[in-house]
This record gives structure tokens, sequence and C-alpha cells, in this order.
RNA sequence: GCCGAGGUAGCCUAGCUGGUUGGGGCGUCGGACUCAUAAUCCGAAGGUCCCGGGUUCGAAUCCCGGCCUCGGCACCA
């Protein structure tokens, strides 16, 4: 038995195309498997703990679990409609998953992997409560910027460790926290480097943009994990009034999943999970989980003698509109509200995902390249093939018998092996691109072998002709079930085979007669009003980010005199060292010097800003970034995250005031 | 800065253990056909294989240097 899993959704927010990157492709993987007649269990489930969920519940009012419910409910539903389905999907806050992860916990307390350490933690005497991760605000000791608890988001993105935050606050009420010491728990992934080294160099499988990752942060410094932290939603720490960290409980899904979708299958969980060392699981995760999946869980895994996993495939990253995936900044497909209620095939979308470039590599989603991919590969190619011959075959025969050209069965053959290879490889693409270049064969086939005239001179033959291209759109129809399971069931059911226990093989079975209905249109098109509808609202919901991210109302004259602008000339520019952004300025604002830290390294070089003459921000608090002292701030515009700088357009002394 | 991945025609890419004219798909242009959702088929145009140097009889493919893009640099879900 193998089992495939995917990375485990966060219900914290709703299902977008980034989340299909992983779960399309996985669930493609796993229906091929099947049709190679491999015995596959796959499964998924809610990751229902965490920070993020306890603050967004409060937020709103509710409980985290009415949140998660929610969020839990949203995805089931979104993989239903995908055609993503797992033997099981779980959640990560359900008893089974307590249970197990107690029961790991427990074992590797029991193995010497676990210690308990006094650390500093922010505290709020008014809720009396320790304040874990995003419960904390305050100052960034580096850089001064607002800060997150565990990390300095708005400004330098350091992570910040227990304690290191200035003047915390307690994000629920807003008073001072203070700091009290208090026992955590660590797992000691530092006992795991030599393990982890030969494990990533020879055992585990997977996508290089996983394992190299890996790799490289496996050599470099290992850290013990803190594996506990103050919530009260969460798998509680065995003897101790804390849960342990989500990282531990969320993977460990991955085997209480699989314990769940045994009893229901009356299989033993047992043969995956405690099978000795490398067993048959592979990992479809996000690159943004690699080091979880790679590094910490492998460790945990052997830490509490459990087997280990055998590949780990990564997908690449997801643009839109050939920008960088951002809900923050509107570039972002939802699922629900984008795809479906605007009422296109699911199977469109999946055939995207998977056929769009390798699953390695970056994929953009634009709404154009959709439009010409469905019409001309999906519909003109494929669905056009399958409607001709099924049209024409039931016009003027009804049944079909005649004789298969072996050209045909040799022609289904290699398109299977290439699948197949393509498949073991993780080549989703390859195997997508094989089906099609079977449908673009049978369109030369049927238009070379003109059934539209043989049937006014050669009806035999052309009952021939007809049979050939019924065998290969059967085998289009195995073929291509993977990537489209709604349609391609469909038209199995038309033909007459049931779909869910067909084999590859079955493609070169000759298929003696066939009595054939009046057929139906597979897809439709889509068309282009409705694209640009599609771009209509990503454009507006991009433009509301933007308005949304500066943020601004209507200001008084009074709070614009409080800025004191001026010019001033850049005397010195060097680089900071250790940064890429930065950039130590001094710069002659009129009656002073002062030096700047500006964050335009990466566009400018030191000696191309000297002697310019730029805006300056001059009464903002002073700050460190990088160590390094600023006193002002050169304005600049905003152009895609990039600075240009601005300068005035003629020569003017430094210190004139901008007003 | 360090570490990855990558830079091949308008777009997506194959090739990358070096060896005849760098394949394929989309798009474009021309033609053919009419069974089919103006779908299909045939043909054509289109490339400094990021730049520079080196190794070699010979490099997109190996080596060195540079430029550019994306990502990671961790207890962030």
């Amino acid at each position: 038995m193998k089992l495939v899993t995917c990375g485990l959704p966060y219900a914290n927010g709703k299902a977008h195309i980034g989340h299909l990157r992983t779960y399309v492709p996985a669930d493609v993987y796993v229906r091929y498997l099947r049709l190679m007649g491999q015995d596959v269990l796959f499964i998924c489930g809610s990751d229902c703990h965490g920070t993020p969920i306890v603050v967004n519940a409060e937020k709103e009012g509710i409980s985290p679990k009415e949140l998660v419910d929610r969020y839990h409910e949203h995805f089931q539903k979104i993989f239903r409609e995908l055609g993503i389905e797992f033997d099981f999907y779980g959640r990560t806050d359900a008893e089974y998953n307590h249970r197990r992860t107690q029961e790991i916990v427990k074992r590797l307390i029991e193995n010497g992997y676990v210690y308990a350490k006094e650390i500093e933690l922010a505290y709020c005497p008014k809720c009396d409560r320790f304040l874990p991760d995003r419960y904390v605000e305050g100052i960034c000791p580096y850089c001064g910027a607002i800060a997150r608890g565990d990390e300095c988001d708005q400004g330098c993105g350091r992570h910040l460790e227990p304690g290191e935050i200035k003047e915390p606050r307690c994000k629920i009420c807003g008073s001072k926290a203070e700091f009290r010491k208090q026992k955590h728990y660590f797992f000691k992934l530092t006992a795991f480097k030599d393990f982890l080294i030969d494990y990533l160099e020879n055992k585990l499988q997977g996508t290089e943009n996983a394992l190299n990752y890996a790799r490289q942060w496996v050599k470099s410094e290992l850290r013990d994990w803190c594996i506990t932290r103050n919530l009260e939603w969460g798998v509680k720490f065995p003897g101790e009034d804390l849960v342990v960290y989500v990282w531990v409980d969320a993977p460990i899904g991955y085997i209480s999943f699989t314990e769940e979708a045994c009893k229901r299958k009356g299989l033993d969980w047992k043969e995956i999970w405690l099978n000795g060392e490398i067993s048959d699981i592979t990992h479809f995760i996000g690159l943004d989980i690699v080091y979880h999946h790679c590094i910490f869980w492998p460790a945990m895994l052997k830490g509490a003698g459990y087997s280990l996993p055998k590949a780990v495939v990564a997908s690449g990253m997801v643009k839109v509109e050939g920008k960088t995936f951002s809900k923050t900044r509107g570039y972002v497909v939802w699922v629900e509200d984008d795809y479906l209620k605007a009422g296109f095939n699911p199977d469109y979308l999946r055939y995207y995902i998977v056929n769009y470039t390798s699953h390695e590599k970056d994929l953009n989603f634009s709404w154009k390249v959709f439009r010409d991919k469905v019409n001309n590969e999906i519909i003109a190619t494929l669905g056009n093939f399958i409607y001709r011959v099924l049209h024409f075959a039931w016009k003027n025969f009804g049944r079909i018998e005649g004789k298969v050209d072996p050209v045909v069965i040799d022609k289904i053959a290699e398109i299977k092996d290439k699948i197949v290879s393509a498949i073991n490889r993780w080549e989703f693409k390859e195997a997508s691109d094989a089906f099609m270049e079977l449908a673009t064969f049978g369109n030369e086939f049927f238009q070379s072998s003109k059934p539209w005239d043989l049937i006014k001179e050669d009806r035999d033959k052309c009952m021939d002709v007809l049979a050939s291209c019924i065998q290969i759109v059967k085998a289009l129809v195995i073929f291509a079930y993977p990537v489209m399971p709604k349609t391609m069931s469909k038209l199995a059911e038309f033909l007459g085979f049931d779909i869910a226990n067909a084999r590859l093989e079955d493609a070169l079975k000759p298929i003696e007669s066939i009595e054939l209905k009046k057929p139906f249109i597979p897809f439709e098109k889509v068309d282009d009003k409705k694209i640009e509808e599609m771009e209509r609202v990503m454009l507006e919901r991009i433009r509301r980010a933007e308005e949304a991210e500066s943020g601004k109302e209507l200001i008084d004259i009074k709070e614009f005199e409080k800025l004191d602008i001026r010019i001033g000339k850049i005397l010195k520019a060097e680089r900071i060292k250790g940064s890429k952004k930065l950039m130590r300025l001094e710069v002659d604002i009129g009656n002073e010097v002062r030096q700047i830290v500006a964050g335009i390294a990466e566009v400018y070089k030191p000696e191309e800003v000297v002697g310019k003459l730029v805006p300056v921000l001059v009464n903002i608090k002073p700050a460190k970034l990088m160590g390094v002292e600023s006193r002002g701030m050169i304005l600049a515009a905003d152009v895609n995250g990039k600075p240009v700088l601005l300068h005035p357009d003629r020569e003017v002394p430094p210190g004139s005031k901008i007003r």
C-alpha cells in the first residue's frame, strides 16, 4: 500500500489557486497510479491549531472551533467540486489526532529528545496570561518598527526570539505587557543532524527543489525547536498547562488520518507508519513548507520510532497575471468566488494547473492564457476530435464493428509509455502533453483517412477508420481521466465502460463492437466576454488593494505641516555590509549633515547617488537599521516595490523646504 | 551578503552524461478540407540557445568570469 498526502490547508482562510497548485497534481498523480494498477491511499485534512486561528477567532468574536469548522467545510466543498478525492479528509483538532500527537510526544520524551528550559516570555498582567507569538505587539529591537512577538513583519523582517521585543503590549487588551520566566519544552533537533544529512543525501526522493533546500539547511546550523505554546487551543502537552506547537500536531495528522482511513477500509495503518526504516509515503507540499517536511518531520518520526517518508514532491510558486501571488496586493484567484461561481468547468482549471509548466517551476495564471488553453487545446484539439468521431459514427452507422489499424494501437502504446514514464518522474505536464499528442494524432488520422468521402465509396473501409478512431477516443478518455475526471467519466459512461476500475492497458484492447447513442458536446467554450469580466474583477481587486495599502484618509493641512521635508544633497554613500537593500548616506540638509539609511541599494549604486538632490523627511523618529542609526528618510517613488529617486527640476540649495 | 533554481523564437518549453540542418506546443502568415464547437489538416516565417572568455576537431550542452530574474536564509502559518 502506497500513501500519498497533501500539505494540510490552514483552516483560517479560503481556498485559492495557490492551494490547487499542490492538490490538483497530487490528485492527478493518485488517479494515474490507480490506472497503473497501484494500491494507493490518498489523505489530507485541515490544519486547525496555531495562534493565527485563535487571534482571528477572537477578532470575530467566535470560538476557534467555529472558525475552523467554517473553513474545514469550505475546503471539503472546494475539493469535492474540483474532483480532488481524498480517501479521508480529517482535521487536526479531532480526538484521533490529539491522541496520536500525545502518544508521539510521549515517545519523544521517553527517548530523551525533549528537554525543558526556562525562557522569558511576554505576559499580560491584565489578561493574566502569557502571550504567545502573535498575541504580542511591540517595537523591533533592530529597526524600531512595530513588530509582532515572533517576527518584525512590517520592518526588517527578522525573526524575534521570545523576550527580544521592546515595549511589548498585549494585542488583546492593549495594555502593557511584562516579561516573566516560564518553563517551555524543546525538541532536540540538533541531535538528528547526522541522521538528516544521510537521509536527505541518500534516502529521500522527490523533486530537486525540495531536496536541495533541505540539504542546504541541514548543513548549516540546526537549532532545537521550542515545541510548546501558551494557548488553550491545541493539543495539550503531557503534564503541563501548555499546548504543543502546531508544527508538531499538523504533520502527525498524516498518521492519524491514515489510521482513520484504514479503520474505514479494514486495513492496518501500522503497515505504513510502523514498518521499519523507509515506507512508501509521498508528501505533496508547497515550497514554503519544505523545511518542516524535510527536516523537522523526519527527525520527529525518527525520534519517535516511526517510518520515514520515501518522497517529498514540492510544487513551484504561483503567479497571477505575471505578478507574484499575493492576497494582500490582490494578485489572487479565489477558487470559489472567482472560478466556480463563474461557472467554469473544474476540469479546465485542473488541466491548466497541470499542463502550464512542469511541477517544479513557477506557474503563471492568466485569464487570457486560460481562455486560449481551454479553447485551443482542450476544445479544439481534444474535445473536437472526440465529438467529431462520435458524431460521425453515430450519424452514419449507430453501431461500429471494424478492424482497428495496428498503427493506431502502436501509437496508443507509445503514448501510454510516455505517460507512465512522466508520472514516475512527477512530470504532469509531460503526461498531459502526451494525451494531447494522441488527440492530434487522432485528428491527423481522421483527416487523412477522409471518412466523409469513404462513406460514399466504401462503407466497410469507412467503418474500419471509425473503429480506429473510437479506439483512440477510448484511449483518450482513459489517459485524460486523471486530469479531467468530471468530463472523462461522463464520456466513459457514454462509451459503456467503468472508468473507476479501468487500467491504462485497457486503452490497447480493441473495441470489438459498440452501439452509439447521440453524443454530447464534451466541453463548452469559454467566451471572451466572460474572460474580460474576470479580468475586470481582478483589476478592481488589485486597485482596491492598492488603495487599502496606501490606506489614506483625507487630512488637514495642519497634519501635513507636521512633516518637515527638505531637499538634501547626498554627500557620501556606501552599502551596508550584510544587507541587500540598505545604503548608508550622509546627507546635507542645509544646516547639518545627517546619516540616513535608505533602502535603495538594490536599484542604485553608491557612486551614482552621490551629489544628487533628494527630498528628505527630516523630523522622523530616528531608527536603527542593521545596527546603523538613521536620522531621516529619503522619499522616493515606489514602482512595484522598487524605489525610484526624485530630484528637483533645477538646482536648489540643500535645506530648501518642501511644501 | 550567503545559498538554491533558472535565463532557448511574441509566450510555454524539450534538448543539457558535448557530435549530422536546436525539437514540440500556443500565437502569426499562406493553403487545403468540410465529419466536427469557424473546429481540423498541410505548409511557411520566426532563434546572437543571457553576455564574455576557455577546453575541444566540434558546445545550447563542460570549465571560468559577469549580467539578469525568481525563491530561501528558519521555530512564519
